[in-house]
DNA sequence: GTTCTTCATGCAAGCGCTTACGTCACGGTT
DNA sequence: AACCGTGACGTAAGCGCTTGCATGAAGAAC
């Protein structure tokens, strides 16, 4: 427990006898310093107990190797397994994470924008929606915008998504050949879920079919959510025959609803979730739902930080990862 | 989209007409700046768009407000609602997370430890266990060590959490005092959950009970490893009348499992879960489960953190969180 | 032997802040 | 009138690194 003051790079360099660049040079770059040199240095910092002082490096070199992550929420959250698997490759290839939870509130997403700025961050990837005023703050920035599963029109940044509409609308044909005629589609109030809930309706509407019976949730979407959806549709005159759910989280909810009030799940009521999370597969019955490539999503984004990182240059881009129905035993 | 250098400091004083420091005062100490200079300073800040740059900040002061998170996994983590309170309050009180998934890797968390010392973070937030030599390099930095979940003897740090061999002991207490005689013990390879068994182990032989039956899974305890445990269950001489799981999301897929097999919950299997999820509530039937109360724990790493911020003073000590089983349907 | 490369390293000027210390003006004491 | 305390601000010396440029040594080319 000797909290003495920590080495420097000063310290090293006069212990392997060299100065405070070549020790530098071999921190980041070991390979452009001399055989014995390098292994004095070595010895020195093994010996000093050397950690390099990153704010000091970043701040000199303004390279800052860390990146922000904004995501709502942690728990029930749809893209926990992007997340993960985006994270983890982020710090195997030497980049540190910050972690920003919005509560999906746009000022706090403001104000964590803001001190992701201020410690000067390569990236932002947000996963939910970033306002104008922090998204302009971002590009005037160095910082690389990238927003996750989504597209929109004119990309501020790099978005790297689908298209909710599209996938609202493959769930009303899906349901259609199906044979279901009384769904009940639940939505959360999100700008996503609103896109999907849109491309729902006007498929099935053009597909000829009555207008079906919604209910709405919180965010995010989650099971326990399933009893009041479930008493809803109980008080419905007629009960639906399928139930389209924002979440595969909500999907399992309803099918342990259905079940303990004696509904069989497909039988007597269908179930679709969306997001493919794991459970999804190994549910009983197995849930109907939506796939997003979260491995894709994930290279993506680490082949644009990389990119940006060698030489930042501004051209937006969108990359449509698209998305899979996944037709399992809940349908 | 004007990419141009970010403004400084200097662009603000000579904006505001004042010095660098008086800035930097208005920044960090909006008070102890005469009321009209400070409005010329938010006015120069406003118009050149100044955002601080915190690596040189902290550089200089030597202080980092920012803090490092450890956590093995994102998804199915016993820990995920704690995490989302104690970021929270971190970021209100204008701290920054540093986002380190181990993946229950002592390597991977050995290198993280590393970085978020380069960083200077303020405290190290484990809620996994860390090795000799990372914490023997947390003790010599400026960080507070603080190990969330579990007690030790002797503390490195901060520790603030219960002891899992107690929670172990008394689940045994309990499905005696239920009735219950063949409990099935499901235990995955983690320090925490061996810990638990070895509790419920001892005092289910003090009580004077046969060995139970055991089974292992994997780390994270899942939903999905379910299948496999009730399986072998299947395959026992004789069928146990309790499952003992590690986690609520496993037990939920336990009661899936028995369901789907015309099994009924808790007549004729009782389920246990651990961790008191929100699902454990909410599931059908409802969970038995061990409440470890997150808000005092993310209370308790804050009193820590802040103190620590103030002045930091280097006692040890464990705060005992204890835990609470509380019986629900599922038993 | 002379000149030109190439390679390894050192020198020193920053990077954008913070803060101890000093200065100055102003009002209150005696 | 002389003195002192206080409050507001400026001066300038760092914080611990990186890196452009300079230097010198050791071949390579002629």
């Amino acid at each position: 427990m000797s909290r003495t003051a920590a080495p420097k790079l000063d310290d090293v360099a006069r212990e392997a006898g060299v100065s405070t660049a070549t020790v530098s040079r071999f921190v980041n770059n070991p390979d452009v310093v001399a055989k014995p040199t390098a292994e004095r240095i070595r010895a020195a910092i093994e010996k000093t107990g050397y950690i390099p002082n990153a704010l000091a490096g970043e701040l000199a070199s303004n390279r800052s190797k860390m990146v922000a992550v904004l995501i709502p929420h942690l728990e029930n959250s749809l893209f926990a397994d992007m997340i993960e698997r985006m994270v983890g490759e982020l710090t195997s290839s030497g980049n540190n994470v910050m972690l920003c939870l919005t509560a999906a509130s746009l000022d706090r997403t403001r104000d964590l924008v803001r001190a992701a700025l201020a410690r000067r961050v390569d990236a932002i990837i947000s996963t939910g929606p970033v306002d104008e005023i922090s998204a302009e703050l971002v590009s005037r920035s160095r910082a690389l915008l990238i927003e996750l599963w989504e597209l929109s029109g004119e990309p501020s940044g790099v978005s790297i998504g689908f298209y909710h509409e599209d996938a609202g609308r493959d769930i009303a044909r899906f349901l259609v050949s199906r044979g279901y005629r009384r769904p009940l589609l639940v939505t959360a109030d999100s700008p996503r879920a609103q896109a999907r809930r849109l491309g729902f309706l006007t498929e099935w509407a053009e597909l000829g079919h009555e207008k079906p019976s919604e209910t709405t949730v919180d965010v995010p979407t989650r099971f326990g959510h399933a009893r009041r959806v479930f008493s809803d549709m109980r008080r419905m005159e007629q009960m639906p025959d399928v139930v389209i759910c924002g979440s595969d989280h909500l999907a399992q909810g309803v099918i342990v609803e259905a079940q303990a009030s004696g509904l069989r799940v497909p039988d007597d009521l269908g179930v679709m979730g969306f997001g493919n999370n794991q459970i999804a597969g190994e549910m009983r019955p197995t849930i109907t739902s939506v796939d997003v490539d979260g491995e894709r999503i994930a290279r993506e984004v680490m082949a644009a930080i990389s990119r940006h990182q060698q030489q930042p240059s501004f051209q937006p881009y969108n990359v449509d990862v698209g998305f899979r129905l996944i037709a399992r035993e809940s349908i």
